[in-house]
RNA sequence: GCCGCAGUAGCUCAGUUGGCUAGAGCGUACGACUGUUAAUCGUAAGGCCAUCGGUUCGAAUCCGUUCUGCGGCGCCA
């Protein structure tokens, strides 16, 4: 066995050609004649094209190498060669080639379907789309700890069992807990509010759990959320600050994953043209005019903005846009009243932003409530319990400061760099009301 | 919660107004082929037509039940 291996990319690194590597990975792909077998090779960075006759490798070995089915693990050395027959410009001419394991006929044909590719998705992950993917997330969640941790934020890991609904309880997941029941967390607000008066500034990226019963290609049962809180920030300084994130995380894939993107056929360019501008702020109120003025699509105001509005709100952007002053009414109970709106009724100091091309809400946040007897009068009107809230009351008992937050929805980011067609392969395993498997 | 679509070979799909022994491609097995691009050519194996019930001389096909999956709306990230 040789001492060392290289990579199929640094196989393919310039300087290289005529040289004997030996590469190892798995069979991607085999053709072959009764005189050749062609044999495409695939590990972690790429995949080449090997090329074995019988008279390099003996009867024995071709004949073996033929019998290879595809996905079957192997170690071989051979010549780099520039050719343009190969796909990817080079090919390795085999002089050995040995199964590790040989594998068994692999279910994933060149048929496929979502459906078969969702119920295999531990081997699909191996799909050259699948790599791609999970390398852009991965640059993704890189980046949001790069950018808060540059900017002076802690990172804060909140529970995921909790007593508290939040947001309302009826999307909650119930989990039985000893002798009693829990719920698996939907935000963790509560909890980052508790922790800014210790840290100031936290972010987190953590699982987040939603029983909503969506079935649509934008939701997930289990996704990830990149939150952060901030003590002393105002609402549109926090919109800002999601704005700076986006672009941040945008940039980092721009430069680490071009060949990924390229390879998921969403071009980068769209994304550059996205970075060259600067992203609008607007109110809700002004965004119910655009709707009526260029969409010709009337709008009550006080009715939040459902897909169809967003969608053609979005339809006049190539960037994302974040909305500023939703109504009051339509808002979760811990987000404050702005006062010096113009707007013909209350709003809210919150904001969204959205993403263009369809791929909707990316972003939720808002300036917190400080008021406890507002906070108490939203939490009866919602049906909850006071009392189980006297500890989070408690935070505005002792030296209440103004502070912010918002919730960055990881897999919708990503659905909308990677140009997905849906939710689920923005996640290695995704759980959704009728997926729990594999 | 509401609305729509689909279940036929391991996979992707055909299957006419109800009519003979249910078809194709891919994959698999065997064979052929010196440069293939998820090669090509030949042969073969492979089916409780999702389920239960009904109509009929006769049902993959028509009607109803149940189950499963997918998508849209609402809600959200």
């Amino acid at each position: 066995m040789p001492q060392s291996y290289l990579s199929i990319e640094q196989a393919k690194e310039a300087g290289r050609e005529g040289t004997v590597v030996d590469l190892r990975g798995w069979v991607y792909r085999t053709r072959g004649s009764n005189k050749l077998v062609f044999l495409v090779l695939r590990d972690s960075t790429g995949i080449i094209q090997c090329v074995g006759s019988k008279d390099d490798l003996g009867e024995e070995v071709f004949k073996r190498s033929k019998e290879l089915f595809i996905e079957s693990s192997v170690t071989l050395s051979g010549t780099v060669h520039k050719d343009e027959r190969a796909p990817g410009g080079f090919e390795l001419h085999l002089n050995r080639i040995e199964a590790v394991k040989a594998a068994e006929p692999f279910p994933i044909t060149k048929d496929q379907s979502e459906e078969f590719l969702r119920e295999k998705r531990h081997l699909w992950l191996r799909s050259r789309k699948m790599n791609a993917i999970l390398k852009v997330r991965s640059t993704v969640t890189g980046a949001i700890h790069e950018f808060f941790r540059g900017r002076g934020y802690y990172e804060f890991t909140p529970p995921i069992f909790t007593p508290n609904a939040c947001e309302g309880g009826s999307t909650l997941f119930e989990v039985k807990y000893y002798d009693d029941v829990i719920y698996l967390t939907q935000s963790w607000q509560l909890y980052a509010e508790a922790a800014i008066f210790s840290l100031e500034r936290i972010y987190d990226v953590s699982p987040t759990f939603r029983a909503e019963k969506s079935k649509t290609s934008r939701h997930l049962s289990e996704f990830w959320m990149a939150e952060m809180e901030a003590a002393w920030m105002g609402y549109r300084e926090a919109a800002k600050v999601a704005m700076d994130e986006v672009r941040f995380i945008t940039e980092r894939v721009l430069e680490r994953n071009r060949a990924d993107l390229e390879l998921l056929e969403a071009d980068p360019s769209r994304l550059e043209r996205a970075l060259s501008k600067e992203w609008p702020m607007i109110t809700y109120t002004e965004a119910l005019g655009l709707l009526r003025d260029r969409g010709g699509l009337e709008v009550e105001w006080g009715k939040d903005l459902r897909t169809i509005e967003e969608e053609k709100l979005m339809e006049h952007f190539d960037t994302p846009v974040v909305i500023i002053q939703y109504p009051k009414e339509v808002m979760a109970f811990y987000k404050p009243v702005e006062p010096d709106a113009e707007a013909p009724g209350p709003v809210a100091r919150c904001f969204d932003m959205l993403a263009p091309e369809g791929y909707g809400e990316i972003v939720g946040g808002s300036e917190r409530d400080t008021d406890m007897d507002s906070i108490k009068k939203a939490l009866e009107k919602q049906g909850e319990k006071v009392e189980n809230y006297d500890w989070y009351l408690d935070l505005r008992r002792y030296g209440s400061v103004p502070h912010s937050g918002y919730g960055l929805g990881v897999e919708r980011l990503i659905s909308w760099l990677c140009k997905l067609d849906n939710i689920k392969d923005a996640i290695p395993f995704p759980r959704t009301m009728t997926r729990t498997f594999p």
